[in-house]
DNA sequence: CGGATTTAGTTGACATTTAAATAATTCAGG
DNA sequence: CCTGAATTATTTAAATGTCAACTAAATCCG
């Protein structure tokens, strides 16, 4: 295959909008930078990102997180978090426990087999990242976190005030 | 020895965590606009992202895409495409047609209903983004796309000398 | 020519994801 | 205490997505 990859970004023309470039620029360097992720994962750890993303939110919170607080935080839906807990479940990842005085939720923690494959994974994990992103100086990398910070705002006072 | 914390490894430390930071931003805002777009697709054209993606594609070239291009275009596996071509191609909105001196391959082109029905949604969907991303000027949308280039550019040679 | 390799697309198994419906529990007012 | 509304998690169905194996066709190369 030819490594020039032409993906859909790359293809907009100079009349479109500034917002789509932008945009369609953003899916297409997002896509790329997890599908190497999920790649990695899967040849080195034979994970899945998902299930990454999910034992990377436990491990900041020891003592657990309801599966609400993790959909929150994991930008998905309820049902989602359900399927991903119960395959890390069943490989004695996370573990359920009871949330003392709300009988209807249940804490989700890691194991102490889930935090040592955590943490085995999280070291690596950091390494592609800041690989992919050694591209960009520190001020460069700021600048944009900054951008996002105020367009991701701006997204969410949208959805607000429907 | 300066015991001041500025030395080489504190300072790689510092830009490392400002990588995964930029990277979780990312991830956060990209899924914030793109929860966004699937629900106003669902709730005005009862229709979903990957399906417009698709569409998206073929309104740029009236001849059609061969279901490789597709594939490289969407970023998506092969086999992805394969199950969108064929819902897209049960609704009559787009069809298969013969490849001239290749057959092996298929051309997938829209269909003048598919035409009609993209076209609805592709001028409402470009005030989205564009209501989405006012918050940033030309100028900082230009920066954040020149950046993301970069980004992009080199993540791509990671992956090609690997 | 003729066999091996490559390329294009589909298929099947399975994981992920959303949206909608359901079950269990808590809570707020009366 | 009761009852209806709200909250929490799960289940379900359908669509999306990956990957590996497969078929068919084109290309390479001796």
């Amino acid at each position: 295959m030819d490594a020039r990859a032409t993906d859909a970004e790359t293809r907009v023309d100079r009349a479109d909008h500034g917002a789509i470039r932008l945009w369609l620029r953003m899916l297409a360097t997002n896509r790329l930078v997890e599908t190497r992720t999920r790649r990695l994962l899967q040849e080195r750890y034979a994970t899945t990102l998902p299930r990454f993303d999910l034992m990377a939110q436990l491990e900041r919170v020891p003592r657990g997180l309801k599966m609400g607080e993790l959909s929150k935080r994991m930008m998905v839906t309820g049902g989602n978090v359900t399927g991903i807990t119960d395959m890390l479940e069943k490989e004695g990842l996370v573990e359920r426990v009871a949330e003392p005085g709300d009988r209807r939720a249940r804490l989700v923690r890691l194991t102490g087999a889930g935090r040592r494959a955590f943490s085995a994974m999280a070291e690596e994990h950091e390494r592609w990242i800041v690989e992919a992103f050694k591209e960009l100086s520190g001020r460069e990398m700021s600048k944009m976190a900054a951008l996002l910070a105020r367009l991701k705002a701006h997204v969410r006072s949208l959805e607000g005030e429907a």
